[in-house]
RNA sequence: GGCCAGGUAGCUCAGUUGGUAGAGCAGAGGACUGAAAAUCCUUGUGUCGGCGGUUCGAUUCCGUCCCUGGCCA
């Protein structure tokens, strides 16, 4: 006799592009409804990074438990595989006391690998990485494109040459396991999500709203002291622009400026440039991800009306 | 008021020995498997300041007017 098939316990995805408002949805929900909030944020898990991640405040953290803010120092690097380890063990925790997780954020690849899964790659390798780099200074990246394409033709040929950091990878992965990326990404894939999946696409009608939006807040940031956070990570953390948290947007900028490369004004406008450019490749994700109920972000009672619809989905996963 | 230099794509500018124009940035669209707030691909029609003149043809030459900056009064 067959046992009855208990439903996945719920888990909901708000999904959004940079200053959509994500934040203040999630919080409104978590006032509602059993719910822990777990960030997808590959700039949030940066210690010491508040001002230009706009991280959620002191009051909100505290207010509602948030998972993934604050894991690692900036000299460190995360990734969307531990990210995966991480949000899967968050997610049960959570779900084992009785609560709802609630995913926030804005990068889209963390959300695929955590809810598609990864395909088994070796880890990143800081030696194999440097030994590619000090190749592609001596004999420049055509010639380490030119590798790639001896010993994995096949991905080679699905990369563009200009693509240094997936050319690296490619002929990373083949350096640590000896087999190629193209038959690696060709065994299926584990996929293990125990969740029934509510995802929520927060999208702008009006991209110049977005716009607007962005540049005030990048302006906000400056006032509140953003290129001082910067200087204090450099002091305490030595860093440079080549690390993964010196990437983010803003931070990028703000280091510039305090090494005398950029004006306040073009710090001002590059940052927001960059901003914009941010929000326009994670709205091109966004519109990928067909399964995703879409709401209008600058809709005035946006909170209410994603509530409501994520209660209708609750009670829809029940039965 | 006089002289000089400019007024060309949203911005900064290039260019056309007269045949209606092109770069960078911004913007838009797309890709995305351990750096992803990263990395990369595609995408450029705009009264060439206004009005006249010369010319088959003017953004390009001439005149005039307007605007901006600089110098001199």
């Amino acid at each position: 006799m067959a046992k009855a098939k208990q439903p996945d316990p719920p888990a909901i995805l708000l999904m959004g592009p940079t200053a959509s408002g994500k934040t203040a949805v999630a919080l409104e929900i978590a006032r509602a409804l059993p719910c822990e909030i777990v960030s997808v944020d590959s700039a949030l898990v940066y210690k010491g990074m508040d001002i230009g991640t706009a991280k959620p405040d002191a009051e909100a953290l505290q207010a509602v438990p948030h998972h993934l803010v604050d894991i690692i120092e900036p000299h460190e690097t995360y990734s969307a595989a531990r990210f995966r380890d991480d949000a899967l063990a968050a997610m049960r925790e959570i779900t084992e006391r009785g609560r709802i997780p609630l995913l926030v954020g804005g990068t889209m690849l963390y959300f695929q690998a955590l809810v598609e899964g990864l395909n088994e790659l070796p880890q990143a390798d800081p030696m194999i990485r440097l030994v590619i780099d000090t190749m592609a200074q001596e004999e420049g990246w055509p010639a380490v494109y030119a590798r790639l394409k001896q010993v994995d033709p096949a991905t080679a040929a699905r990369l563009d040459p200009n693509d240094k950091q997936r050319v690296q990878r490619a002929l990373e992965i083949y350096y640590i396991s000896g087999k190629t990326m193209a038959d690696l990404l060709q065994k299926p894939r584990y996929v293990y999500f125990p969740y029934t999946p509510i995802k929520i696409a927060l999208i702008p009608d009006e991209r110049a709203l977005l716009h607007e939006r962005i540049e005030k807040r990048f302006v906000h940031m400056l006032e509140a002291g953003l290129v001082s956070e910067v200087e204090r990570l450099r002091e305490e953390y030595g860093l440079d622009a080549t690390m993964p948290a010196m990437r983010c947007v803003g931070y990028r900028q703000a280091l510039q400026h305090l090494n005398g490369d950029l004006t306040p004004e073009e710090l001002l406008s590059q940052g927001v440039a960059a901003t914009r450019q941010l929000a326009k490749r994670q709205l091109t994700w966004l519109r990928s991800i067909e399964d995703a109920t879409v709401f209008e972000c600058f809709d005035e009672s946006l909170g209410a009306t994603v509530l409501e619809h994520v209660q209708r989905e609750l009670l829809a996963a029940r039965a």
